[in-house]
RNA sequence: GGCCCGAUGGUCAAGCGGUCAAGACAUCGCCCUUUCACGGCGGUAACCCGGGUUCGAUUCCCGGUCGGGUCACCA
């Protein structure tokens, strides 16, 4: 029994050689510089934000080059397979505009002509590919035990081996007879499948990446497994042969992956294939108590992507703040380009940072305030309206009852040259304007020491009529302030401040304490106009009540 | 522990042999302003350490320190 014999009886079932499938699955029809790239999460269900960052730069380099960015299912560790995951993932994605140009539309639907894009179903071609290397006697079987597998490892680290694991003189089975291991075989004992590495650790070799720039990695002597006892790739196998097959040209991943590039540039040459362009990217970092670690999904709530929906961060926020640390010279030029679409800045691979960045919720919610505060307000209204809807059902009654009222209340100092920024999240909202529903107002005052009721009473009975515009209320606050002792002009008082009890500005204080019960709010006026003669004048009275 | 990667203000970071070492967030002060916010102006604050190479190193090389990653039939 020879090689291509065992090989033969490891895979009787293949129809098609190697080099059918990468007939079938030719050169991609592209122009000069396109990217082709891939998300390639397992179907967990969960996204997490340095998956999100990588998808994010994986779809930005492809869609600027004019290249594809297609979605791969990497399922081969059934364990991690959740029901709907592969629908969950393409649904939170899309959330944030990231969306596939090839790949798994839904749970079972694909588009695509490189695929099937779900690794479990594609075991056939890696089936002919194992095949195709244990013909060659470049793979073999191994019947070892995790057992036996950890008695080498035990004795490599008693002896101080520089290397622990299975490779040269370890490696029982690498030299075993095809017809014994036929046998073994057929007699039903379980097996993986190695690769015979003929690396030479003691050698190195110089990679470029396109992040990290020059790396420098030992060849790999390790007889790795690439195909599992199930019968399924392991990742490295099934990253050759899919990004071989689905013709991707950048290899985006995170930088944990460096430590296996040795195997991967291995799988290439074994078949005489021209790698990929790698791009590792540092992972997102957390400082606590002083140290520095990765941002972890189990200990960082803030991790997981599903936190930003219940928050209510808009998902152009988010990206926004990956965009700034994917390339810091993109915040310089989003700064001069306020509002500008992502897609119209020109990402640059030598311009992403080999560090690990700290994810710094602080300026993530300083660039959402932006974002926000360029929205329109009927935008705002109707993005956070489905919001609350389902984080704040209670408050979201009150908000939709009158839409054009809460539309107004958002409005208030929006849609102006200078916006405020108080609104990062649309949880933040009800902190906001609820003050404008008189159903969240119930005597809400605490401090009966700000407002002079003299002083409004006089003012409700002679000053304020809820005709004024802007401009004659604000005249008739300060024609009336100095009746009171309160100059009319900031200006005159800041000249003589001994000779006024204040200055008008405390009036107004008085007018906001009463119908907001805080001590700042936006544009007094507006809510003043907002609210109404009427509802005023009921706070007022109600006011009065209260602090008899 | 072996191997690999990284290191500029509190944070994100420009820089690519000669700069008074940009900018942004945060922070502090002032101005604007009916409050707050916005905006404007200004301040505090940094090249991990030690050797080289060089007329000259934040920048190049070598050590060290610290930080991170990785050593599975998980990806």
């Amino acid at each position: 029994m020879d090689y291509a014999q065992l090989a033969q009886l490891m895979f009787p079932h293949t129809e098609h050689d190697v080099d059918y499938y990468l007939n079938k699955y030719g050169p991609r029809d592209l122009p000069e510089g396109a990217i082709v790239t891939r998300y390639a999460p397992s179907p967990t269900g969960f996204i997490h934000m340095g998956a999100l960052y990588a998808s994010f730069v994986s779809r930005t380099f492809a869609k600027q080059t004019g290249g594809v960015f297609y979605l791969r299912i990497e399922d081969t560790d059934t364990k991690r397979t959740v029901d709907n995951g592969i629908q969950l993932i393409i649904d939170d994605l899309k959330k944030f505009g990231v969306v596939f140009d090839e790949g798994p539309v839904s749970q079972t639907e694909a588009v695509g002509d490189y695929g099937p894009y779900i690794q479990t179903q594609r075991k056939e071609i890696y089936d002919t590919f194992v095949k195709h290397l244990v013909a060659q006697g470049k793979a073999y079987p191994c019947f070892c035990t995790p057992e036996e597998l950890e008695a080498i490892r035990a004795q490599q680290e008693r002896e101080k081996e520089p290397i622990i694991g299975y490779w040269g003189k370890y490696a029982k089975y690498r030299e075993l007879d095809p017809a014994e291991a036929a046998r073994r075989i057929e007699s039903g004992e379980p097996y993986v499948v190695r690769l015979k590495s003929f690396g030479d650790p003691t050698r190195k070799e110089t990679f470029r990446d396109e992040i990290k720039g020059k790396l420098t990695v030992p060849e790999n002597c390790l007889d790795i497994v690439i195909m599992k006892g199930d019968g399924f790739p392991t990742y490295h196998f099934a990253h050759f042969v899919d990004d071989t097959l689905m013709r991707t040209t950048h290899v985006i991943r995170g930088d944990e992956w460096i430590a296996s590039l040795p195997i991967h540039l291995q799988l290439f040459r074994t078949f005489g294939f021209q790698p990929p362009k790698y791009a590792h990217i540092a992972p997102l970092m957390k400082t606590e108590d002083g140290s520095t670690r990765k941002l972890s999904k189990r200990k960082d709530p803030e991790c997981a992507i599903s936190y930003y929906f219940e928050i209510g961060m808009p998902t152009e926020s988010i990206l926004l703040y990956l965009a700034t640390i994917c390339n810091s010279d993109f915040e310089d030029w989003f700064m001069k380009n306020p509002g500008a679409k992502i897609e119209d800045f020109t990402f640059r691979f030598n311009h992403i940072g080999k560090a690990g960045a700290i994810y710094d919720l602080a300026k993530l919610y300083n660039i959402s305030k932006g974002f926000v505060s360029r929205m329109k307000a009927q935008e705002l209204y109707d993005r956070s309206a489905s919001f609350l809807k389902e984080y704040d059902p209670a408050f979201y009654e009150l908000y939709s009852r009158d839409e054009a009222y809460s539309v107004a209340a958002l409005n208030i100092d929006r849609e102006k040259p200078k916006p405020r920024k108080d609104i990062a999240v649309y949880g933040d909202i009800k902190a906001q304007i609820w003050y404008l529903y008189d159903e969240l107002f119930h005597t809400p005052w605490q401090d009966n020491s700000i407002i002079d009721t003299a002083i409004l009473s006089d003012y409700f009975a002679n000053v304020y009529d809820p005709a004024d515009d802007s401009a004659a209320w604000m005249e008739k606050v300060k024609a009336f302030a100095p009746k009171h002792g309160y100059a009319a002009d900031v200006k005159e008082y800041k000249k003589n401040p001994d000779q006024y009890r204040g200055h008008f500005g405390a009036i107004c204080g008085m007018l906001r304490y009463l119908v907001t019960s805080q001590t700042n709010s936006p544009d007094l006026y507006s809510i003043l106009h907002l609210l109404g003669g009427q509802r005023v004048l009921a706070r007022w009275n109600a006011y009065q009540e209260w602090a008899k």
